[in-house]
DNA sequence: GGGAAAGAATACGGATCCGAAACGATCGGA
DNA sequence: TCCGATCGTTTCGGATCCGTATTCTTTCCC
């Protein structure tokens, strides 16, 4: 179906999938991190930093620190390409599929109860 | 209406609008800030820092500092409460006003060509 | 009037972020 | 082989953020 969200609504959606993420306790993403985290879980991979950079229009250095943050909270892994060792290849990690998982079910459940 | 988004749907609407933010230029609110900016704008005030910090679950501090941050930004501006003077009254910006319209019609927008 | 309470701002030390520039490692073509 | 191009990381100075604790003003109430 065609979603039909009007500006009130996708305004009000929006605001209360951020109040949950702000208040569930959990260190909040940048809208970076957020980027990188659902284009590495939603698109084929591989993905790699200089891919990620062009995609979300900012430079190298700030892919590799959200990645950097990223990966002590466990929600992406690194590898080397070894096929071409200049490469990284970013991955996915149970811990980052199961918050993508949450993200996902928070914003269907929002939208259930929204403002006619 | 009742809206009927599916767990993909939604993460692909909640990833696409993330990206246009990010890729948009202006520099990116980080999900506190966001949080501040909707329910200022949607919900009727007046609106105070310890009400902000009550329903966002975060400290005054917190809120002071994203309150002087989107000051700098022009997105909000504050006053003091005349009737009681311990209060500081959050307000609304033309500017503000302006971004809160745009994020609403981004996700209009992101929202009409959602997969099947 | 005086002290407790409330509201917001400030100070602090530590962590993260930014873009620009420089740096190594690797690849690929002449 | 060697030299330029590519890829990711690191470094730099400066800004922002965090939570805790403290300060300052104002209000409330006995």
């Amino acid at each position: 179906m065609t979603t039909e969200l009007r500006p009130l609504q996708a305004l009000t959606l929006w605001r209360e999938v951020t109040l949950d993420l702000v208040r569930d306790g959990e260190p909040d993403l940048s809208a970076r991190q957020m980027a990188i985290l659902l284009t590495i879980y939603l698109e084929p991979p591989p993905h790699t930093v200089r891919g990620l950079a062009k995609r979300l229009g900012v430079t190298k250095p700030a892919i590799t620190r959200a990645l950097d943050t990223m990966g002590k909270m466990a929600l992406v892994s690194r590898r080397r390409d070894e096929v071409d060792r200049r490469n990284v290849i970013v991955q996915r990690t149970v811990k980052g599929a199961l918050s993508v998982e949450r993200l996902g079910d928070l914003v269907v459940a929002r939208s259930k109860d929204l403002p006619r």
